[in-house]
DNA sequence: TCCCAGGGCTTGT
DNA sequence: ACAAGCCATGGG
């Protein structure tokens, strides 16, 4: 989903080609949801060498951290606590179907992501239901603040500190959590999500010692300067996917 | 059966 | 400020 529309895209050979849109619509949502206005080769080339970045970037070199809609970010993430992937998309694949809108898209019908009302004014049941566990409550209470007026594309201008700060008033929104909405959906590449992968990787694979977070958000700004949210998605997607522990 | 998963919250020191 | 327990759920 493109701002609010089915997207379909296909390969052909180095090239993705994106079908069922003009021009206008490509540049005006579809380039900013697939974070093309960013120059990856500029951010990569800046990353000071390292063979365990390097690796990563050669492992998967395509990868772009997506613009996602911001309250669809944050209750994606904010069920990803604690949880694993598998399970994260097939609960938000409920929540979809269950509370979501219906549209047809190519002869097929799909549901989009719940608007924050219909998730403010769901019963802790039904939601529990779809396998949302111990975090319906955050859900509720999260979603009723955005339905309420909560403005989370305003944050975009927002200092940093200020903005993740603002996030962790919700419920169910630590420092990690803030991190990915800030990173994937509101435009913070300096955002570093630490989550257990991206620990593994500093304490294990680049040897720093110090567990403690601001330590550890620390290195990561210090090595990955202003984008060190791109070297983190890179680092993340390599370690998982090698299951390097 | 136990352990783990893109953590956060609450309580105790 | 910091650490420890707890939390729903399902796959390995």
């Amino acid at each position: 989903m493109v701002a609010g529309r089915l997207v379909r895209a296909e390969t052909a050979g180095e090239n993705l080609i994106f079908n069922d849109m003009d021009a206008d619509f490509f540049l005006r949502n579809t380039a900013h949801y697939f974070d093309l206005e960013t120059d990856y080769r500029t951010v990569l080339s800046g990353f000071s060498s390292d063979a365990v970045l390097e690796a990563s970037l050669r492992f998967a070199p395509g990868i772009r951290v997506l613009n996602q809609p911001p309250f669809e970010a944050l209750i994606s993430f904010i069920i990803s606590a604690n949880n694993n992937i598998s399970r994260i998309i097939s609960i938000v694949d409920r929540l979809c179907e269950r509370y979501g809108e219906r549209f047809e898209a190519h002869g097929q019908t799909f549901s989009a992501f719940p608007k924050p009302e219909a998730l403010a004014e769901a019963r802790l049941d039904d939601l529990r239901a779809c396998g949302t566990g111990y975090r319906a409550g955050y859900i509720i209470g999260a979603s009723k603040a955005v339905a309420e007026g909560m403005d989370l594309d305003a944050l975009r201008t927002r200092p940093y500190l200020e903005a993740r700060e603002t996030l962790t008033e919700l419920p169910g929104v630590g420092n990690k959590v803030a991190d990915c909405v800030l990173l994937y959906a509101l435009g913070f590449k300096n955002a570093f999500p630490m989550d257990v992968w991206v620990k593994r990787i500093v304490h294990e694979i680049y040897g720093f010692s110090s567990r403690k977070d601001a330590d550890v958000r620390e290195f990561a700004a210090e090595k990955f300067g202003e984008n060190a949210g791109i070297a983190q998605q890179y680092l993340f997607y390599y370690a998982k996917a090698n299951k390097l522990r």
